[in-house]
DNA sequence: ATGGTTGCAAACACTTTGCACATGA
DNA sequence: TCATGTGCAAAGTGTTTGCAACCAT
């Protein structure tokens, strides 16, 4: 990820027509800087220490914004929440230790390949995936 | 899927050391004859039909039994709520139109040579992973 | 007989909604 | 100014838990 400048969270917010409110700028900080999916509470835990009073509502609408408007991507790790990631970060994947509960990247995966055969086999459109691999991380394999 | 015999659900039960009770066994049946991942509450429905009187709290406790003993697989398809499939069926993924909601499967993706290039890559041992397609089926492409 | 299972009620966690007030453009 | 966004309160949905009664083995 090549950060071209402290990104301009504010100029990112006009194109996709959503107004700069300090809710969703700090949280577009939060997004930018964050090493994995981020989920609501985390954000509202983040929201509270920057003295910005907050209510879950507000964080959810603004998390539904941002994915409806294609800024965020939603992400279920099977824990009965959702988490978000910036659309902006490079087409990656998630392995999630099952003991530790770390989340680590990976990207190159091939799967466009397989989209497009998708296309070609069912006539369907792929338009987004969801795909996260649950297993045992180097450091807990003892 | 090659049924062999209507298959003894009783004893896929006691093999993973569960009591055959009526509603494991009609929920085993349910889910051997669904073409896709079942929600709890068709579940529900489906006991419901088949005079079974039963409870939110029993059904849940039965796919979460059903998952630890490696019975089913739970799949969450950004719905809000799990939806559980037999583990016994042949390895697949699903593709979720967005415009109708059909759920299709998909196979052969070759996603184990992905896994083992994960744990020689990273030391990521993989147990299970989840892979969905969300887009447009032919159907709804007008 | 007895330990695994269930039904019921209550509680939880996550998420959505309605509405009046506040605020960014 | 005025549409958009927020806070608060309430409600909705999916899911879990405690406990006494029940039933499969």
């Amino acid at each position: 990820m090549i950060n071209i400048s402290s990104h301009n969270c504010k100029e990112e917010l006009n194109e996709a027509s959503l107004r700069a409110t300090p809710a969703r700028l700090a949280l577009m900080k939060l997004l930018e800087t964050s090493d994995q999916p981020v989920d609501v509470q985390t954000m509202i835990t983040f929201l509270e220490k920057n003295n910005l009073k907050t209510d879950p509502a507000t964080v959810f609408r603004i998390v539904n914004m941002f994915t409806e408007k294609g800024l965020t991507k939603s992400i279920q790790l099977h824990e009965g929440k959702t988490r978000y990631e910036l659309s902006s970060k490079e087409e990656h994947h998630h392995l999630i230790c099952e003991q530790c509960g770390t989340i680590e990247d990976i990207s190159d995966c091939g799967i466009d390949t397989l989209e497009k055969e998708i296309l070609k086999k069912k006539g369907f459109l792929v338009k987004s995936h969801a795909l996260e691999f649950f297993g045992v991380c180097k450091q807990c394999q003892h």
